[in-house]
DNA sequence: CCGAATCCAATAAGATACTG
DNA sequence: CAGTATCTTATTGGATTCGG
């Protein structure tokens, strides 16, 4: 790990910043990576989130190439999200991230 | 990698992000594990960063306990920022985002 | 069912000036 | 040097309503 003097203007722990930071995303992810999942089943699993958030952060997410998204025009209609193989990538930032917010946890329990 | 019925309301991926992301957190971090570093050292890494953004995020981290701080009450004064043993377990993370950053920008390379 | 539209609140970020 | 104070702007998130 180099000091920051490549870390100016495009270092790569940046770019990927900018797209997995905000509340939603790689919990958007986290749940992505276990399967396709429509919008409904997204809404239901991310407890809180709100529509507007919701889509807003999926076609983010489809314009970095991270989703794919399939509508079926069937009366009621359906709508399917997938992780792209460059979304898949991302899951081991998001097992790290895992691993350290149970390091956290971990830590909050000893404070408690 | 299991269903999000478990990620609510405090699922670890939601726990690292809550610290982690903003704008300049894993970009600090980054820098600090590299070594320890002053505020002025971090401020030139940094490239763009705001005296006050960078003040918040170091208070942050340290009430977190990611970080120590350590003041020298010199003249003039110095003050050094180290990561703790927690913060170094953000390495992972860091390294995770960093790798998938690559991948982002091999991307951006084709589009181009 | 899948969102888009609207409106509003909260927060993060940035620029600048200044102090112990 | 290492920040704080102040002000302003930009971004994000949230609640609700409504339409295809």
């Amino acid at each position: 790990m180099e000091p920051g003097v490549d870390c100016t203007p495009d270092c790569p722990v940046r770019l990927s910043a900018d797209i997995l930071s905000g509340k939603w995303t790689t919990l958007i992810i986290r749940e992505l990576l276990a399967g396709t999942r429509r919008y409904s089943q997204l809404q239901y699993a991310l407890l809180g989130v709100s529509p507007k958030i919701l889509a807003a952060r999926l076609r983010m997410l489809q314009s970095e190439g991270l989703v794919t998204r399939k509508v079926y025009p069937t009366v009621p209609p359906k709508t399917e999200y997938t992780l792209t193989d460059l979304g898949r990538e991302a899951e081991q930032v998001i097992r790290a991230m895992a691993d350290f917010g149970d390091l956290l946890a971990a830590r909050a329990d000893i404070a408690s």
